[in-house]
DNA sequence: TCTGGGGTCCTAGGACCC
DNA sequence: TCTGGGGTCCTAGGACCC
């Protein structure tokens, strides 16, 4: 076959990085919350058994469940993120083409390398990477994406793999055999909406997909599941980029820790917000065009009246300056904001039409801004951001934004950032 | 009391133009 | 009876992912 993928992903990643640090946790049931100690959004294999599932509401997890040492923990993303970067630079010393997917998983390519020791080259990194790490992962090897997401799931549920499948050729019988045993809906790419109208054409299983007429798929759905059809023959659709383009987009919006009226506590969440946007933008280093405000009420509270609003706001010129940006979110906000005295759940700071640093183009109808007024705004920006990198987030920000407001997160569970904060890391008893 | 957050891509349909 | 047609751009919404 040629050059073939490999998808290395870890097992309940943000379960296992909670055990890391706190081995006593081994073998008990950990779940992980989502933001506002909302709903799961991970679980150890125990709590899986134990029938807890995925978005689960924390006040919907069976109280029997403690009896069993049930961990619950607040999400702690400084960790998991930190965690995820030491696997990532484990990953690129076993090969140069590493393609970052998500928080816990990764495309390698492997471009040529000898196929018939690539399972084993494969195991060997598995292994290192739970040493260096202590998180164990799992690798599913095949020459496409979709079909290399089946393999690691094939890996993931069978310990006679030790945690490595590489799947043979298309049309080998192991493969063909794999295809039927897998519903449509495991499929990566085909959601819960396009698999009950398969289902109802009477294609059930990837095998069913993969024999189904590529331009009937197109016409009856889109090019998207086309696409996956043919992937899972084998045919590459989606190319390695192993260097990611930036975002086209950056938002921030969270739950308030109490649903909230209050315009001053919304006011403020959103100049975090904003600031928090403006912070990541200069990061990937763009400019951002114009700035979206959204603002939500409880969809669950049905008898509440409900509203779903936003409106976005152009920037007086591209800019990543996170006065402008934060004065232009208030002046969406106060465009959005309703008399009438609404219960509000969530608010969002989204920056759009984002442009590279270097590559800005002035729009007919923008003010320029002077070279001198940049190059302030660039030496201010640079100062805010060491200030607060070098004494923590919140040492200068822009207005009020006091960390201990009631529309701040609840996270009353939380680890300690092991790896990432001087004052919490973990300690040693010598006896 | 209490139900996450951040992305991407595709498509349909409206506005507008000639 | 009978009211063009085609291209482009933009936006909102759907679907999916982790």
């Amino acid at each position: 076959m040629r050059a073939p993928i490999a998808l290395v992903d870890c097992n309940n990643f943000y379960a296992s990085c909670e055990r890391v640090f706190r081995p006593r946790l081994h073998g008990l049931p950990v779940v992980v919350l989502s933001n506002n100690d909302g709903c799961v959004i991970a679980r150890s294999q125990e709590a899986i058994d134990l029938g807890i599932t995925m978005g689960m509401p924390a006040h919907h997890i069976p109280p029997e469940t403690r009896r069993h040492g049930l961990e619950l923990c607040s999400s702690n993303y400084e960790l998991y993120g930190d965690m995820s970067a030491r696997v990532l630079a484990t990953l690129h010393t076993f090969t140069p083409l590493v393609e970052p997917y998500s928080i816990d998983e990764s495309w390698l390519g492997f471009e040529g390398f000898d196929t018939s020791t690539l399972a084993a080259h494969c195991h060997d990194l598995r292994h290192t990477v739970h040493r260096w790490t202590g998180l164990p992962v799992s690798v599913g090897i095949a020459p496409t994406r979709t079909l290399a997401k089946l393999a690691n799931r094939h890996a993931k549920k069978h310990p006679g793999t030790g945690g490595v499948f590489m799947l043979e050729g298309v049309h080998h019988p192991e493969t063909q055999a794999l295809l039927a045993r897998t519903p449509v809906g495991d499929i990566w790419g085909i959601g819960g909406r396009v698999a009950v109208r398969l289902q109802a054409l009477g294609i059930d299983t990837a095998l069913a997909l993969a024999q189904a007429q590529p331009s009937w798929l197109r016409q009856q759905f889109s090019v998207v599941l086309e696409r996956t059809a043919r992937e899972l023959c084998g045919i590459n659709c989606i190319e390695m980029n192993d260097a990611p383009d930036s975002r086209k987009m950056i938002m921030t919006s969270r739950s308030f820790g109490k649903v909230t009226s209050n315009r001053r506590d919304i006011e403020e969440a959103v100049r975090a917000h904003a600031s928090n946007s403006a912070l990541r933008l200069r990061a990937q280093r763009s400019l951002a065009g114009a700035v979206m405000v959204m603002l939500r009420t409880n969809p669950h509270m049905r008898h509440l009246s409900q509203d779903h609003t936003r409106i976005t706001l152009p920037l007086p010129w591209p800019t990543d300056n996170t006065f402008d940006i934060v004065r232009t979110a208030q002046n969406a906000l106060a465009r959005l904001w309703k008399p009438q005295r609404i219960v509000y759940q969530k608010c969002g700071v989204q920056l759009m039409d984002l442009v590279d640093i270097d590559g800005q183009q002035l729009d007919v109808f923008q003010t320029p801004q002077s070279n001198d007024e940049r190059q302030r705004s660039d030496h201010l920006m640079a100062t805010l951001d060491q200030l607060n990198a070098r004494f923590g987030r919140h040492t200068v920000t822009v207005g009020m934004q006091r960390s201990d407001a009631d529309w701040q997160l609840r996270c009353a569970y939380r680890s300690n950032r092991w790896t990432t904060r001087w004052d919490e890391l973990p300690g040693a008893r010598l006896t």
